[in-house]
DNA sequence: TAACCTACCAAACACTTGTTAGGGAAGCTT
DNA sequence: AAGCTTCCCTAACAAGTGTTTGGTAGGTTA
């Protein structure tokens, strides 16, 4: 999935690795605390003092550990791709029909806000603009398998005529993609519901409606 | 609704109007075009070069209109939600029923997307960041009076047993805010839907789910 | 013709931005 | 004790930022 374009770059100069070897560990705290700034502030609002505030540290002191402020934000966002396609890649491969399958998806996509708040948070709002830079291709590539997956799921069902023929498909799809991921934008963790009680009520509400039926 | 701090501020330095005398009609023009960018590149991201630019001038030209480039997205938030609240206090006004009156205002939101596509899709990214600034609390203020407009209307329905009991009320909110607004994300003014059949479709599902009734 | 107004340009300003270079303190290894 | 590694700091850099100041071409008015 993955394309790394790396050093392959047309620019001349090599893009320097870190100096020495920093520990795995202080990256991954380093990289939590810059992913919940990036998701308070924006990305482009958010400089490499406020990050390193956050952190108890000097702004050049994050380049012992990242090359850059935008590596950081690759590594942010390609570690949580990473894990969403874990997860739905398992449910795909389970052989569910239409309809369980997209309450398997809704679910899984509710977990990893739960787990991953920030790095959604980020996608969200930064993706659309990122995905057209080289660099960050592989976000292209993440929307169209993601896109194919839905939709595929969405015709099997209309197919299988449990779900209505008489909606625009793509409309749909749209449609249920944002409904779940804009949940970010106010979900907190260790609140009041849990990942798979909202995913419950959410499927509720998108397979059968907020109308009382008559 | 409107409470414009203006140059009350307990700034000392009074904010300038420009030196002289504008005309409102290039305000205007250059304000549509300063909103494409902010929308296309995100507010942070975007100089005002490159709005000067956009607008085949130089980037000092713009201060002959404008005091800063926060006064001009302060201008186009404050003029889309004018319009905005011009459109829903109408319909809520109207005394309709609360599933009609949850149809007129998601028909009602999709009008104000089609003909403020830039300016919604800036307030769809900066208003939660924004909202904390006092210059830009009247977005809260909005918020809130958004909130209980759906809200309410949401609550009525559930009495009067037209929608679902056994919801999360504020949950339902959010998802129906939320699907009506992150429209914008992907809408195109002049594509194949028009506003109020994008609306009957949404509204179609919200209401009555996307499964076959069984 | 002279005065004036509108809408812009040219050039600079002070400041913030991401990033780099050199150094040093602590801990571990030999 | 000497050397090495890890992790951070100090101090600066060039580029880019929003904004200001003074000027000027062209039209309108007197």
């Amino acid at each position: 999935m993955r394309e790394r374009p790396g050093d392959n770059g047309t620019v001349p100069t090599a893009k320097k690795k870190p100096n020495v070897s920093p520990s795995p560990e202080r990256r991954r705290e380093l990289l939590d605390t810059a992913a919940e700034v990036f998701a308070a502030q924006g990305y482009n609002a958010t400089t490499v003092r406020k990050i390193a505030d956050a952190a108890g540290m000097l702004a050049g002191s994050l380049y012992y550990h990242f090359d850059s402020k935008e590596s950081m934000l690759d590594e942010i966002l390609a570690t949580f791709l990473d894990e969403l396609w874990t997860g739905y890649d398992t449910v795909l491969a389970a052989g569910l029909g239409p309809r369980e399958t997209i309450e398997a998806l809704v679910t899984e996509s509710f977990r990893e806000i739960d787990r991953h708040r920030a790095a959604v948070a980020i996608y969200q709002k930064e993706a659309r603009t990122l995905a057209t830079q080289p660099r960050f291709g592989y976000l292209a590539d993440s929307q169209t398998k993601f896109e194919a997956a839905w939709l595929g799921t969405l015709e099997r069902g209309v197919a299988d005529g449990v779900f209505r023929a008489d909606l625009d498909i793509r409309l749909t799809y749209r449609f249920i993609r944002d409904t779940v991921w804009v949940a970010v934008s106010w979900y907190r963790p260790g609140g009041q519901h849990s990942p798979e009680e909202i995913a419950r009520q959410y499927l509720s509400m998108v397979l059968d409606g907020v109308a009382v039926r008559t």
